[in-house]
Parts: structure tokens; sequence; C-alpha cells
DNA sequence: TATAATTTAATTGTATTCAATTTAATTTTA
DNA sequence: TAAAATTAAATTGAATACAATTAAATTATA
């Protein structure tokens, strides 16, 4: 075989994932701008579209994000009140973060911008459900 | 339909795809770590040790990086003494980039990582394979 | 050829990301 | 129960990333 092949980003699989995310993130950025609202800030909203109302840990598992990352962004949405950010009364170490109204109206917005993105990444169903399956794959095999 | 379906995490492409890149970078990071490289700058590493020489434009086209990651990228990598910066005779704007002879030892060191690697992401050839076209598929339909 | 337009890197500013450390609260265990 | 260990979030510091702007060089065009 020949030598250093394997150190040839065209034979990464890791290159692209990064490439992909990446340009796929960048792709968002105009439509997330009509609701100033950056990615991470974006899939954040999503998880407390869904459960209203999550602490820190479990947001961070989710998303896998860590409280370095999430303390600024937190803080961030609670300044624009589309959250509230208060210590778990059980647990005075655990900070629960909660949806405000303001914050579930936005969803209206938001919810124009799944298809907008779909017509930027040409995927048939096939492939968009392979490719759903492989990623959860790697996250799962990954921990 | 049900509404705002499409807002959830769970049904987000992107998500895995991003979540994905990060977990594997991370991974990266130990391997990394002995060849005191960040992935950013094994990456470039990888286009310099298959290029020897590249100027920074064809490098962020390759990369999908733009000069405002590169630049300060490439003065690190330059003060390691892994690659020069020289202004091109022809075309004073464009900065080439050479690999030198450091550089190209750490070849040597850096070709242990990709095996490492692998075995922390299992996937089948098939299943790689498939991941990678689609990958590139992506990256292709959306310049 | 002089001016306008374009191109290439660099710079600036904001946000992201994570490792490592710190602080405070809680749980375990000796 | 007092001390030790653990846990959760915040903080710190370094690198990444990109949009927008700037500066300098080159090319196009009037």
């Amino acid at each position: 075989m020949k030598k250093y092949e394997e150190l040839k980003l065209e034979n990464q699989l890791c290159f692209p994932l990064y490439a992909c995310a990446k340009e796929i993130v960048r792709h968002y950025r105009p439509f997330l701008d009509e609701i100033n609202l950056t990615y991470t800030q974006y899939i954040t909203m999503m998880v407390l579209w869904s459960e209203n109302e999550i602490n820190v840990k479990d947001l961070g598992k989710k998303l896998y994000l860590d409280s370095g990352t999430l303390t600024p962004l937190l803080k961030q949405l609670e300044a624009k009140e589309y959250i509230t950010r208060t210590r778990s009364k059980d647990d005075e170490r655990v900070l629960d973060v909660k949806i405000t109204e303001k914050g579930l109206k936005l969803r209206e917005k938001a919810s124009k911008i799944p298809s907008k993105m779909s017509s930027c990444v040409k995927l048939t169903d096939e492939e968009a459900t392979f490719l759903y399956s492989i990623l959860y794959k790697i996250l799962g095999t990954m921990e």
C-alpha cells in the first residue's frame, strides 16, 4: 500500500462531515438573521419549543454542548426575553431554563425556516434517511 | 400534518451532522495533542503534505475556510516552522504557503492518527462509502 | 493611459467551542 | 454527623469561524 495514503484530505470521512456541517450552518444564517438568532440559539430554542422547560445539564446532553458554551448563550436568550433562568428549588446547583410567551411566539416566525433550508440541501428521501441513521449511529457509538 | 413538526430537533438533518462533526473533531484532540496540532491545523498540514505548495485562496477553497480563519492559523504554523509564507513574485496579492523540512517530518508522527481514529468511529465499508459520497454530494450542490 | 472594477489577504468584531479550573451545593462514606 | 467525593454551572483562556471592512495589487475599460 502506498505510504501516507490515509493522511490525504480526500481519504478522510471527518473532513467532509466537518465541512458539510459548517456549510449548512452558514446557509442557515440569512434565514436565522431574519429572526435574529444564531444557529446554536436556534437549536436551543428548538429544544425549548418541544420541552418548555429543561435544565442546563440535560440541554447540554441533547445538544452536545457544555456549560462553557451554554451559559453565555442562555444569558443572551434571557436578555432577548425568550427564556428565563432560575435555580431549581430542589437542588440549587441545577439551573432550570423555561421558555417565555415571547419565546413561544418566536416559533411562528421560525416555522418558515425548515422548508427554506430543505430547498438548499437536495437529497432524495432515501439518502436523507440513510444519512440520518448513520449520523445517529456514529453519535451513539462514540459516547 | 402536525404543526411545527419540522422544527423539532429529532427531525433535523443538519443537527446530527453538526453534532457528529463536533464529536469527531473532539475525539481527534488527544491524538492531535501528541503532535501539538489543532484539527484545523491538521487538515491544513494534510493539504500541504500532498501539495507541498499552495496559495491561501486555493487552500481556502479546499478547506472551506476564509482568510479570516486561515491568516492567523497559517501564522501559527509558520511560528512552529512547519510552513513558510511568502508573497508570490508574479502577483503580490497572492500569498504562497510552502511546507518546510520540519513540516514534512511531522507527517511521520501524524501517520499513526488515522488508524487510531478509525477504531473510534465504527462503520462498515459500505456505510463509510455511502456517507462519503452523500457528504460530497451535499457539498457539491451547495456551492 | 488614467480611472474604475476586481481580486487577494489581512483586519476587526462577534459568536462558538471546549478543556481546565473554580465555586457552591449535594451526596456519600467513614 | 463531619469530612470527602461528587455534581452542576460558571468562569477563564485559547482556538475556531465567518461576515464585513480595509488595503494593496492587478486587471479591465473608457
